[in-house]
DNA sequence: TGTACATCAGTGAACGCGCGTTCACTGATGTAC
DNA sequence: TGTACATCAGTGAACGCGCGTTCACTGATGTAC
């Protein structure tokens, strides 16, 4: 062992991706750079080659933990909320004021669809799967007759949201941006229980 | 006058735009450069700013020439649909395969929401005239009992479709991505009737 | 017990590269006289 | 008519900069004997 405990390399690579997973929903992929990535963890550029293989490497890690923390996010909001009520807090959540504001904390494909769309096609099969599985996940809070329809239903939900969401970050005029989040509720709310 | 005819370098402007505004979508903004950009042109990085000021400035009209295209390019398919199947034809055509494939031609919401959403609040004040303006060229064929309802359905379907279109840009199977963009039609189609 | 060596997370300077932008220049044309 | 000058779209080399990545090194610790 090094003058570090056992676990601390393992630690050190789970904060860079955290880190990482932020500042690329915040900024875009190539907006955020590694050196002030590892700066901000009081670490220097090199080190990062000790964790990963590269900045495309990290950019699917990065993915693949905002992905699956957003669906377990939603799903304790689901079932905080009671099995009547879960989808519409579901909805309710991902178009609030609050995640509009934050996108560094909120959906990856609100803040990263198009990075996703450009990524080379190893890539997005990789994505695929777990978008796929975060579909799966939710699809029992959505409405349908099997598990296909409900994946497939929550599959244009949640897309669907992040696009007005992501129109939403561009309104700049508060009261305008209100009433598009709330109209935005309004109708994903209806459509979804069809 | 110089060498070259009286519109000349109006004409060239006319042309950096739309490149710009097809490489632009295609690849996002950072990952367009003014150097290669020009050189399509068969011109040198130098005399770009012999038009713009600066590549935010070039974003800017890129965008809101595309913004412009696009909502003309609705306006005729719905006008060509007649007035029973308008809506549905924007929809169909938005959802389509070709409009998957080709973000280039396509729309800047589902090619640049996110970038977008990043820009200066200045910008972002005179994009949303830009989206405004767009909601309001194609309020007439979406339901609703004012124009202000109208419009605020225009935006709510247009950023949902942005949003599913985004997402079936990074799945990589044809026929997944058919069967998505399938159902999507179906449910706007749907959500947008009542 | 002491000493020599291996380990390895992290350092920090350096690499080549492409970026956005600047600027002195070119050269074909129009204008003044 | 000829000559000198102004115009100006476009050139192309150069600028400083930050990027992703490499690599020789550090230094605290564990291990071998």
């Amino acid at each position: 062992m090094a003058r570090y405990p056992a676990d601390h390399k393992e630690r050190t690579r789970a904060r860079i991706v955290a880190t990482a997973s932020r500042r690329f929903r915040k900024r875009g992929g190539d907006a955020t750079g590694i050196g002030p990535l590892m700066r901000e963890l009081a670490l220097t550029s090199g080190g990062f080659y000790k964790h990963f293989e590269s900045k495309e490497q990290l950019f699917e890690e990065a993915l693949q933990a905002s992905v699956t923390e957003m669906g377990s996010h939603m799903i304790g909001l689901a079932e905080a909320a009671g099995p009547s009520e879960a989808l519409a807090a579901i909805i309710d959540a991902y178009l609030s004021e609050g995640h509009c504001a934050d996108p560094e904390t909120g959906c990856p494909l609100a803040a990263l669809g198009a990075d996703i769309s450009r990524l080379p096609r190893r890539s997005r099969d990789t994505c695929r799967l777990l978008l796929d599985a975060y579909a799966a996940r939710l699809a029992k809070y959505v409405p349908g007759q099997s598990q296909e329809e409900r994946e497939c239903r929550a599959a244009l939900l949640f897309s669907g949201m992040a696009g007005t969401l992501t129109l939403a970050r561009s309104v700049t005029d508060a009261t305008a941006r209100a009433r598009l989040l709330a109209d935005a509720r309004a109708f994903y709310r209806r459509a979804s229980r069809g």
